[in-house]
DNA sequence: AATATAAATTTTAGCGCTAACATTACGCCG
DNA sequence: CGGCGTAATGTTAGCGCTAAAATTTATATT
């Protein structure tokens, strides 16, 4: 049970402990107390151990507000991404996270749930935390989304894509459109010749999946407007049956479906396991970002695996050294993907 | 490209917009900005008018670390959860956000990985943001962490379970043991009796969910160690099926078989498919937490289903509430479960 | 019109910390 | 042993905002 005091939120505090209450407890000034705390190499053994005593003693928590304020540095980096739930974005979060942390950087989240204004507001309100630089998904926002960044004046990295819009900053990723037509040449080349393509949530980065997917279909002669099935809906397990049924109703004699994600594939194979429909002999899938569970659902799945860690860790990796004020030579980073064959396909 | 001036962090700023720009922009002091900006309804509206244009026109964005500061408050709320890519936090989450948001809170989230020291490291440095509040996931915590809690002296709601420990002081969850009796009693009325039990990750409300299903088929006599295969390893969908693999070598016997989470229920039912083990007639399978994809894997997935959305929302709503000065009658409130019957079991 | 009351606004004083500069202590050399 | 460079510590001032108190202005009451 709580038994003491509540500070009353929005009084002025006391009783709080602070630097000076340390300081006063171990025989030094408030600064040597700072500069103990955060540099320990430039003050005495006998002091740094002094104040460590007594931060220990007072139960002494350091007040963040008062060093950014002070500092004019928040030792925060934001992060927006569509949905940290999503599997694919925990994985670059991993990433950043491995960088950051040892840093001495917090990170602040927010999801855009895939929606430019949500995007927008998400980026207005972590500007008014002032973070030292910002990592945004993907390389289209809204115009003054993107003026607010230039005026914050603050490092940015856009990551997941690169090679479509120019970046506002730096830029680490993968070209999506050449992993949708590293694909469908896949495909193409397994012989399929009459190939559905799923899509769902339709975010730029799916889109320019799906795009490159059925240029390359075009450029074989494959390609058919009637295949392609696609809908804004947020992406599901579910809904990845549903747009199946509704592909083969339009298509019966379809031999291959593109999933832009591995979601929409795991409720493809659902669906032709309720129909009795043999994959890939009957029909072959693929999906896309290569999830845990791809490789051990039944048949296992054919993805494309991008380097989801090394896109977040790239991208913190480049945010401390643009912080330490370096300079980059290359500020665009393609970190490439690979096609995971399975049996799926 | 970034084309202005980067603002050197740690050093003194200059040129950033503040609050006196805005004030000597408007016509009005400093003070009344503020107010404007907080709470509109106590300034003219002639002044709000003159004090948003101004706003606009200087690109003001209002400094967090100074506000949180000066009114020694951070409207920040410290989440701490074991992993915010998990699909039942997620859920926990949004509720938590569909509160805090309208009334102005920030949220301030961390993974602990299911790790007691983690979670320990994550709450001191969380603490150094001095949140108004903290919501923690589960009863369960070192003790040091826990004096630590009491001497920020902050509400703290812990979640996701109740009736475990003694909690610190609000709670909000359901009762995992509970649950876990419910699903076992189903399995027995639906004459299942040789009834084996697989789990991974065995946090607290993994152990207590086994423990309850163990109990009930203790007191129906069918309860039997050999049949309990457990692992602290990460709980993933191919682990899953590894475990019923190992689970099966032992029991071959085995008629139903209940996973403490639908991610290992998942796997179990694709091995079963590589087996074929005909699902439930040949072997039952339940899960626990009733994810998106059990109610479209094939069969359709037997499940717990918890309150998650509702649990976030209560519990924000309960630290909402107290931080407004509210005393709770009630600081502990069970939200119950209901089990999902479907094809699996 | 005088007074009481409420509403709107300003003034003052710091919140807790660190950048920048100032000072002191200490070792080392000629 | 004085002078000098370096390391260790101290002093000063202020980051941008808001609580609280003080003041001015508008509104109601008699």
């Amino acid at each position: 049970m709580m038994t003491t005091r509540q500070n009353q939120p929005g009084s002025r505090s006391k009783g709080r402990v602070t630097l000076s209450d340390v300081a006063r407890m171990s025989g030094v000034s408030a600064m040597t107390v700072s500069r103990a705390l955060n540099e320990p190499q430039r003050v005495s053994e006998q002091v740094r151990e002094r104040v460590a005593q007594a931060v220990d003693a007072l139960g002494y928590v350091p007040n963040r507000a008062a060093r950014s304020l002070a500092g004019n540095r928040s030792y925060t980096i934001a992060v927006v991404i569509p949905s940290v739930s999503n599997a694919v974005f925990n994985n670059v979060i991993r990433g950043i996270y491995d960088v950051c942390a040892p840093a001495g950087y917090e990170m602040l989240m927010g999801n855009t749930y895939y929606s430019v204004q949500q995007e927008s507001s998400l980026i207005s309100k972590f500007l008014t935390h002032h973070p030292d630089g910002m990592i945004v998904t993907g390389l289209d926002m809204a115009e003054s989304t993107r003026r607010q960044l230039e005026a914050a004046a603050i490092p940015v990295v856009q990551i997941m894509e690169v090679g479509g819009s120019a970046p506002l900053d730096m830029n680490v990723g993968i070209s999506h459109s050449e992993a949708g037509a590293a694909m469908a040449r896949y495909m193409l080349e397994r012989g399929y010749r009459r190939i559905g393509v799923l899509g769902a949530q339709m975010d730029y980065r799916s889109q320019r999946r799906i795009q490159g997917f059925i240029d390359v279909l075009m450029g074989a002669g494959r390609a058919d407007d009637k295949r392609v099935l696609t809908t804004s809906e947020p992406s599901t397990v579910c809904l990845g049956g549903q747009l199946l049924a509704d592909l083969l109703l339009r298509n019966p004699d379809l031999d291959a479906v593109f999933c832009c994600n591995d979601d929409l594939a795991y409720g493809a194979i659902y669906e032709c396991q309720r129909r009795h429909i043999r994959v890939p002999q009957q029909l072959a899938i693929a999906g896309f970002n290569d999830l845990e569970g791809s490789a051990c659902i039944n048949p296992s799945l054919t993805s494309i695996q991008t380097p989801l860690y090394d896109i977040g860790k790239t991208a913190a990796q480049m945010m401390m050294r643009r912080l330490a004020g370096e300079v980059l030579q290359q500020p665009v980073v393609d970190l490439g993907f690979r096609l995971q064959a399975r049996d799926s396909a």
